[in-house]
DNA sequence: AAAATGTATGTAATAAAATAACAAGTCAAC
DNA sequence: GTTGACTTGTTATTTTATTACATACATTTT
């Protein structure tokens, strides 16, 4: 499996997550509007999740939006729309890395270390989870995976 | 697997909570002061998870605090030793409704309709959360893992 | 082009959740 | 009965999130 903890070109990275919104807003009449877009960006440009505030001080300080509701009101159209993901552990946001096929949630690794968050496909896990709920009569309609641990780079390298 | 979501006899189960943390209590030299108690019989009354606030409100009208911290360290003071969970999709707090060996956390139930919360055992689904994030290089060291739907009474029953 | 409509943004105010910092009390051990 | 560790009380503040309403912009209808 492939995660953004190896090491990957980060520019195309953020290229590709960015033209991948742009489709997905031509395929189903989005409106990727400035703040929205930027919003994305800000989101792409590192692999650790921010908050809804880090978020408000980049678009303060670049004139588009100095109260919450600019933000948050962003971020849950990238949210409702696949294109970010709320960690809730953290209360913060972060891109998503890859387009998933119908809204199917991921799993997140959290390195404590150096706060990446990576995703992972959790269809399996999604699957066995469902089960396990089935079992006691409960009927799963979303479900928020979150691991909490340490990467391979920050494991290996520093303590 | 039987859940909270059976019928049960509720105050025997709610007994039976309060017995297990004392004897936690006992055996660890963990102080179960009033403050701590009335936390735990509080979160126990119901098999919905409560705010912290909601707590501190309990906790105030019977004159046992009145601020934010009180709540915040009973609560924290519980979970710590496994007697209370921390429900991160909904920023509350559950009594722990098995005793879990050994601080291996259990996967929980949320029904959207009645707010019940339950536990389930969890130790596959973990297993295999560990083994996927392996495969990434990431040593798995927690996880959250919250099921939201709606549970078989609130099916059956109401819509 | 003007009006009407739906959607998005701006702004003020506030609510809700959590923590920091420090003072004071409690309790067991010595 | 004093020390030392832990627990509670209290004030203030920080961080996160939402409500409510006004304004702007874009689309399509006329």
């Amino acid at each position: 499996m492939t995660t953004i903890f190896e090491r990957h070109d980060h520019g195309a990275c953020a290229k590709e997550a960015l033209a991948r919104a742009e489709d997905l807003a031509a395929a189903q009449g989005l409106r990727l509007t400035p703040v929205r877009r930027r919003v994305l960006e800000i989101l792409l440009e590192q692999h650790r999740a921010l908050g809804a505030y880090e978020v408000l001080e980049r678009l303060a300080a670049e004139g588009l939006g100095k109260q919450p509701p600019v933000a948050y009101r962003a971020l849950d159209f990238l949210v409702e729309h696949g294109l970010a993901h709320r960690i809730q552990r953290l209360n913060a946001f972060t891109a998503c890395q890859h387009s998933h096929p119908e809204g199917v949630a991921p799993v997140f690794l959290i390195c404590r270390s150096c706060q990446t968050v990576a995703e992972m496909d959790a269809t399996g896990l999604r699957r066995d989870l469902s089960r396990l709920g089935g079992e006691a009569g409960f009927s799963v309609e979303r479900a928020t995976i979150e691991a909490l641990g340490v990467c391979a780079a920050c494991a290996g390298g520093a303590a």
